[in-house]
DNA sequence: TTGAAAGCGCTACCAC
DNA sequence: GTGGTAGCGCTTTCAA
């Protein structure tokens, strides 16, 4: 830190021809050392490595880039469904494709079947160290998915998990909110919102999938410690399929006649707001989902919602990028620019 | 649109050889009229432009700047007042400027008198072209300041308005929220928050400040439309002053013995914080404020506020380099990546 | 009005 | 092991 505010000060930055001319070797051999290539003495790299270092050198990673010729290849796998968050992911890697094509960066997108472990296996066993630079996952985080993304890694192609975190698999990088904590905000919001005391649904995806886990677990935790006027019942696992969360509405009303909120934590909403308006029963009920899309949107300004948990899927896959780019050419990143907020809508605070 | 998708299947961008060659000219031809240099006979143009456009030429922007060794100096003009939310930013430009000297950017602060336009006006007018590539200013919208702020651009340096925008300068871009929505979105907050019926107070900073006067417009839009047990009382123009608010909380209080909730919408909150702190009045009063700071964020996890309106100065910042360095260099920029976004913050969901 | 050539910071290939 | 040199895409003298 303090080197560097010294740098700031300086008129230029050192080159490559200056560590040669310091150190007195030739370029060749300093971009030997730069890059860490075989065939140098050991006093060589010495006296270059002391010259970078009384330099302060720092790559220019634009002209690296542009000698080089340099593209990054980075490949997208996400789940096939119609999920509408997943679809947003996947637009927002259309719509950047532009961008990112002019700054040397690919992105292609497989899709894999949705809550199946072993076809992203397959696909992360495919992949070609050579053609790839770098893989997002969003995935569930099983044994041998994670035991996927280790070898994937082994081959030198560095992983970030998209969305819900591999951490057991050592994945470099994880582009994703804290779902306890989203959790714990769902839970939080739904308290204040709801005066009567009463039951509280969680509205789950799938048991394998550790964001949604997480979630509840949050809003368990503050709904228990904060709000004692509210019971939150048994998780109902909606699949992340609208039609299955339609055709279960009835009965859980029917169950729990005095429900006073709804948190639906995963995806399918579609099935929820179906059912929501076709029945009145929505009056005085308080629903909280997740991701802004479309249709909550919709639900949002309609008043169906009450308010949105969300996280920005455009930042999401600017933020996986970057951190496959950084973790490729192994260069720091800011990490305040990375971290995924927890965004909070109400009708209000809607983007334009 | 249709353009580009075709490109990206393309191995290679065109470069200005490509074009060159199309065009049957030399290099230097095609450089100067991909700058609009003059010097070039018309017809000439016409060649070279149709190679351009036959080809879907984009500049390099990286390989530009490495061969003019452009370097962006960008300043910064903030109000001089030890407002934390003014000191966030402060500290960001701080945090960045080594990331973007990288990027061959420097920045530059200049604090001037907290609204006194006359010392903007004197910084602005002493911008001169031919150091300064871009200017990013926090102030009021007073006459003399749009004045000053177009004869800088009328000197072809880019200009964007920070937080508070300054729409009648014809400033190139605001970089900031939308103080209505923001408003908006606190009342939605205040209403839903409260339960009994009573006065909510709206503590605002000075009558000059568009950001804050937009906050109570949406504010009391809000109000009016959906809470009905809520009735804001006139505004208290607290000057971001926190001795003064301190010293203006007893006969507030007096004044609305029935205050049920405070909407802190500009700054000075350590003056509103060390209050309610040693009176215990507070109790069951809703409080939001603005911005997450330091201070606001310890009377957050307190319980002391209630909800945080706030935008990101770290994202502000980037924002602005980019703005002005995309409006320097003409080129587009992303919209969705430069929108502010108003960030609602409970104690959950801080960031760590 | 136009073009040839050098050079920005870095990499890579081929000699020695 | 090491160095010379061409070249990435673009700009900028300097001559013609």
């Amino acid at each position: 830190m303090e080197d560097q505010k010294q740098k700031l000060e300086l008129v230029k930055k050192p080159t490559v021809n200056d560590i040669a001319r310091v150190a007195g070797v030739s370029l060749a051999t300093v971009d030997r050392v730069l890059n860490r290539r075989p065939g140098v003495r050991a006093v060589t790299v010495q006296k270059v490595q002391k010259a970078i270092d009384e330099l302060g050198y720092v790559r220019d990673t634009a002209a690296a880039n542009l000698a080089r010729n340099r593209v990054y290849n980075f490949l997208f796998v996400l789940p096939d469904t119609d999920n509408e968050f997943v679809e947003a992911l996947s637009t927002q890697i259309g719509e950047q494709s532009w961008d990112q094509f002019i700054e040397r960066t690919r992105m292609t997108i497989k899709k894999v079947a949705p809550f199946d472990p072993q076809d992203i296996v397959e696909i992360l066993d495919g992949v070609d160290g050579r053609d790839v630079d770098g893989v997002a996952v969003f995935g569930p985080e099983t044994p041998s998915v994670r035991d996927a993304v280790k070898r994937v890694r082994d081959k030198g192609v560095p992983v970030v998990a998209l969305v819900s975190d591999l951490p057991s698999s050592d994945r470099d990088h994880f582009v994703g909110i804290d779902n306890v904590s989203a959790g714990r905000t769902a839970a939080q919001l739904m308290g204040r919102f709801v005066h009567r005391p009463g039951k509280v649904l969680v509205l789950t995806g799938s048991r394998l999938a550790r964001d949604h886990l997480e979630r509840r677990q949050g809003f368990d935790l503050v709904v228990a410690e904060e709000f004692p006027h509210l019971e939150v019942v048994a998780s109902v696992e909606g699949r992340d399929d609208p039609d299955l969360i339609y055709k279960m509405m009835p009965e859980i009303f029917e169950t729990y006649p005095d429900l006073v909120g709804i948190y639906s934590s995963a995806a399918g909403n579609a099935g929820l707001v179906q059912f929501l308006s076709e029945s009145k029963i929505s009056k005085g009920l308080a629903i909280i989902a997740h991701e802004l899309t479309p249709l909550s949107r919709e639900a949002l300004c309609r008043g169906t919602f009450d308010a949105l948990i969300s996280q920005d899927s455009g930042h999401i896959v600017r933020s996986a990028v970057r951190l496959l780019r950084a973790t490729s050419d192994k260069v720091p990143f800011n990490r305040a620019q990375e971290r995924i907020r927890i965004d909070i809508y109400l009708k209000e605070n809607l983007p334009p």
